[in-house]
RNA sequence: GGAGAGAUGGCCGAGUCGGCUGAAGGCGCUCGCCUGCUAAGCGAGUGUAGGGUCAAAAGCUCUACCGAGGGUUCGAAUCCCUCUCUCUCCGCCA
């Protein structure tokens, strides 16, 4: 959430920033409420403050043998007023910390005010599409024909948007999630993590799900619990309520979670293969820096994710997300996308966001400053480095031959017995 | 699932019959003194959030916080209720 002071101090922007993430949210009311609030603490905090002397005095009166009754009797009307002020007051606050809540971050000034996501300019480009000598498939119609993905047994168990891996497939994304985190915990610093998969709605509140996106999550049934939807939630909220020392920060995390996702509101989109899907496998990054760091650690964070792609040899390119489809938690977001010859587009596949005090200060997530008693919020932020799912989406279809083969990308071989080329599910390793 | 014990400040730990207890004492930490250096010793300080005051910061001041929420009372860390978590034992289980 924002600074309530900075939204005070501020309603000007902080109304143009609504309206350039085109968010219908009523500012004004909220400030009256603020106002209201606070006039309401500080009667009630004057009663308190009069109840608090009195109440000495009546130690005093009786240890003195004295009669206190009249006192007695005041404070008793006294006491009356505040109850009724403190149900007041807690009525009001109720309401305004739920509509604090719903105020979406500030975007950084880079970040471009635009309409939709056709206005999220290219930052870069990576690669070269392949060329075919024959119609590339799409990686639905390359695994089922290879009989390594099965749709239709997951819909008959489960339902629809699961998917049934089988044989080198289902490797094939074991691999994956290998290779991903071997490149970033030895190669780029991060401390691998295996979070819980539930979370609580206080650590979903605490990234930014909750309250607003409900509809977007799994819960279970008589529980406060949830199906992780990332694992930004269970890993950015390690440090919740914790002051952190300088001298730690940076922190830099990497966690494989699945994850779990109801796709509300999509039910026409991606219907076929494995790019939408209820549960997904997914590597996590995950930061925590300093304020004055954390663009610098955004283009790193990147930079990180890029490498997997680059290692893999899949083209892809990089947009920035203007105002309109920057996340709800983000002030910058990177999102890459990679390319799918047989969509014959390019498709998300990570996104990098700073999210910079903004989650910080919904979780808690505090540090001290070297020789400071002072305490500021650190900065967090995350990527996807990668999703794992469509990464082999993108291996099956930029990699795929016209006899129907896949070739593996040479990085990921020793991850699966140095196979070269997928023909068959039931493929035998080679060593 | 059954039985019991507990939750106090950065940590340990005290809180009697409810009344100067934001909280004794100790440790740690910070600053200063002392010291040839280190250690020891001495002195002072050392929570968080919110409100008010102030142009702002500092400062001053008020309110709240002893696992969470509610209740009793003029007044609750202390009494009552509910919940959460931790620990021990039994059962079950990967």
């Amino acid at each position: 959430m924002l600074d309530l002071k900075f939204v005070r101090d501020n309603a000007e922007r902080v109304s143009l920033m609504l309206r350039d993430r085109q968010v219908d949210l009523d500012l004004k009311s909220f400030l009256e409420l603020d106002e209201d609030r606070r006039s309401i603490l500080k009667e009630v905090e004057e009663l308190k403050r009069r109840r608090n002397v009195a109440s000495e005095e009546i130690a005093r009166i009786k240890k003195e043998h004295g009669d206190a009754t009249e006192r007695i009797g005041e404070m008793r009307e006294v006491s009356q007023q505040i109850k009724t002020l403190d149900l007041q007051l807690a009525v009001i606050q109720q309401s305004f910390d739920e509509i604090l809540m719903l105020i979406p971050n500030m975007p950084h000034d880079s970040v471009v005010v635009g309409r939709d996501e056709r206005d999220n300019p290219v930052v870069k480009v990576w690669g070269e599409p392949p060329e075919f000598d024959f119609e590339p498939k799409s990686h639905w119609d390359v695994a089922e024909s290879l009989g390594i993905l099965d749709f239709e047994r997951a819909a008959r168990m489960t339902g629809a948007r699961f998917a049934l891996y089988w044989g080198i497939g289902a490797a094939m994304e074991r691999a994956l999630i290998s290779f991903m985190l071997d490149l970033h915990t030895r190669l780029h610093g991060y401390l691998e993590v295996l979070p819980p998969f539930i979370v609580n709605s206080t650590s979903l509140i605490g990234t930014g799900q909750l309250p607003k996106f409900k509809q977007d999550l799994f819960k279970l049934e008589d529980f406060d619990y949830y199906l992780v939807p990332t694992a930004e939630v269970p890993v950015t909220n390690i440090h919740a309520n914790e002051v952190l020392e300088e001298d730690d920060l940076p922190k830099y995390y990497t966690a494989y979670t699945p994850c779990f996702r109801s796709e509300a509101g999509s039910y026409g989109k991606d219907t076929r293969g494995l790019i939408r899907q209820h549960q997904f496998n997914k590597v996590e990054l995950v930061k925590f820096v300093k304020p004055e760091t954390s663009y610098v650690e955004l283009e790193n964070l990147l930079a990180n994710a890029e490498t997997i792609l680059q290692e893999l040899g899949l083209p892809y390119r990089v947009v920035s997300l203007c105002t309109a489809d920057l996340g709800f938690s983000a002030s910058k977001t990177y999102d890459i996308e990679v390319w799918l010859p047989g969509q014959n587009t390019y498709r998300e596949i990570s996104s990098c966001s700073n999210f910079e005090d903004f989650q910080a200060r919904r979780a808690n997530i505090r540090y001290r400053r070297k020789g400071q008693s002072r305490t500021d919020f650190v900065h967090t932020l995350n990527g996807s480095g990668l999703a794992v799912g469509r990464t082999l989406v993108a291996i099956l279809e930029n990699c795929q031959q016209r006899d129907g083969s896949v070739v593996v990308p040479r990085i990921l071989r020793p991850y699966l017995g140095n196979v070269e080329r997928i023909t068959s599910r039931q493929q035998v390793f080679s060593n």
